[in-house]
DNA sequence: GCATGGTTGAATTT
DNA sequence: AAATTCAACCATGC
């Protein structure tokens, strides 16, 4: 063996063979190449204290997700007489080591260092400035180069492993070695399976049907789709790199080639691609992009701290089988359409609970097999009206929404079974159902399945109220609101609240006066 | 400074 | 069911 003229590639997104350019470029004139991923216990052993099962980070489907990618990656590995090299312990710590004890001359790993992307970055950047539209950023990003250059999505061979000498190797474990228990029963299994496989085999499925291609757009999605969902699952995959951006987009046009009445972003599947590129391109250019202090695209809203009506979204209790069905379905799948997303993030922030974006944030963050930090950032700024979007009189209905796609609750009845014999015209609103239709349906509401946390009509007045005044507020101060000055609107909507709910009170105290006399007479 | 258009609504009318 | 109206605020770009 070549005495140090080894390399090594460091793993950490970018799961796949085909069309990794930090691969290539490792494999290049080597004579030994260290595939490595580290496994940080910190990510990855169970944390006890956390809202559902998994690690402090990452919900139990993720890891799953993410373990699957890695068992394929090996795999796909050994067939080019490779293997992956797993490591455990703190990552930065750990490669230090190996770096010195392996002798490496050549770390990769996926970082874009291309001058190319250097040129472009600075480009697409604008002076400092991010694009905050879609269609600026269109403007800027231009077409890719390397849109038609081939791409190496297959390869024969790999450079052998090198001697990991006294570093001790693992294979990748299961969940069960680290820690998880209980982990095959049926009802938590994401039915999306990891890996570059997988991918492969799902982009080529989603791609074989080129009309629906030609013709995807994204707003018109059927978000109520569960058995065979509205879009084409490729996320999850793309967020661990076990499928290639460039090889997505390049299969994308050739459709388009073949296709030639096709839709055009933002709403066609080539626009789903650029809008992830959209928002890495904002998340990567603005401060503090992950929060609301500090950030100088985020409206300062004063959002309310009711942590009881933040964990009954959480834990899908909101006595909104619409909304209930989509948090369960994140829980167990990890994954919603993005409409049902939509609802939900609309729901708990700017149309009915007034929930801070960055709780549901964390949610998401968690739970989704799929999250990633400036997708998922961006579309809660988006949705609950703190930035990009503004039209905060624009709220999805917790009941007519999912009803135009689903009449029949099909979706409710699949994700909430204690609703699944509620007669069609109560499944949206099931709190309106009389008692007789509750018990022959096994389920009362107030018992079995909860009432409304708060009633739509008010709540999103209210919401729709408190965000006028906020805007005036950002408006007046031109976006540097203080905390004094939020945390005094805060105060002084609160308090009016109260005020409006005692004289609600007073007339139905008075009115329930005039019932009882009158049912006594 | 001002007109324009914007992935992702709802209520109402036809 | 589809079309129309409503109401609305911002980044962009001239």
């Amino acid at each position: 063996m070549a005495f140090g003229s080894s390399s090594l590639i460091w793993f950490r997104k970018g799961l796949r063979i085909h069309d990794n350019p930090a691969l290539d470029y490792a494999s290049k004139g080597t004579a030994a190449l260290y595939p490595v991923f580290i496994i940080d216990p910190h990510y990855m052993k169970p944390d006890y204290n956390a809202f559902s099962p998994g690690s402090s980070r990452a919900g139990l489907n993720r890891i799953r997700f993410l373990l699957e990618s890695l068992v394929d990656l090996d795999s796909n590995l050994k067939k080019l007489g490779s293997r992956l090299l797993v490591l455990k312990g703190e990552p930065g710590e750990v490669l230090f080591r190996c770096l010195k004890q392996w002798d490496v001359k050549k770390l990769c790993f996926e970082y874009d260092t291309e001058p190319y992307y250097q040129a472009l970055d600075v480009r697409v950047k604008n002076g400092g400035k991010p694009p905050l539209t879609y269609q600026s950023f269109l403007k800027l990003a231009g077409e890719p180069s390397w849109a038609s250059s081939p791409l190496m999505t297959s390869r024969s061979s790999l450079p052998l492993v090198g001697d990991h000498g006294d570093c001790e190797i693992f294979e990748v474990p299961t969940l069960k070695e680290l820690g998880y228990e209980d982990t095959e029963q049926e009802d938590y299994l994401t039915p999306f399976r990891g890996g570059e496989s997988e991918a492969l085999k799902r982009l080529r499925d989603s791609l074989s049907d080129k009309e629906w291609v030609a013709k995807f757009e994204k707003p018109k999605g059927d978000p109520s789709a569960f058995l065979k969902p509205a879009t084409t699952v490729l996320s999850p995959y793309l967020k661990f790199g076990c499928l290639s951006s460039r090889y997505f987009y390049q299969c994308l046009k050739d459709v388009q080639k073949i296709v030639k009445k096709h839709t055009s972003p933002p709403v066609s599947l080539v626009g789903q691609l650029l809008w992830r590129d959209f928002f890495y391109t904002v998340a990567f250019g603005t401060p503090n992009f992950d929060q609301m202090k500090n950030s100088t695209i985020c409206k300062q809203i004063p959002w309310n701290d009711n942590d009881e009506l933040f964990a009954a979204w959480r834990e899908g209790r909101t006595g909104y089988p619409w909304i209930d069905a989509i948090m369960v379905q994140l829980h167990k799948w990890g994954w919603m359409h993005h409409l049902a997303r939509h609802c939900v993030a609309c729901f708990l922030t700017r149309g009915d609970l007034f929930v801070h974006w960055e709780k549901g944030r964390d949610v998401f963050e968690r739970l989704l097999i799929d999250s990633d930090w400036a997708i998922n950032n961006g579309n809660w700024l988006w949705l609950s009206c703190s930035s990009f979007f503004y039209q905060y009189n624009r709220i999805y209905s917790p009941i007519s929404f999912g009803k135009k796609y689903d009449p029949n609750g099909n979706y409710i009845r699949y994700f909430l079974p204690i609703l699944k014999d509620m007669p069609r015209e109560y499944i949206y609103e099931p709190w309106t159902a009389p008692l007789s239709i509750q018990t022959k349906a096994k389920c009362i509401i107030g018992k079995d399945y909860p009432k409304p946390v708060v009633l739509h009509d008010s709540a999103s007045k209210e919401c729709k109220r408190r965000m006028g005044e906020a805007y005036a507020l950002n408006k007046k101060f031109n976006g540097l609101v203080s905390e004094e000055e939020l945390s005094s609107l805060r105060k002084r909507l609160e308090e009016e609240d109260d005020k409006k709910n005692q004289v609600q009170e007073v007339k139905t105290k008075k009115q329930k006066t005039i019932d009882d006399w009158m049912s006594t007479k």
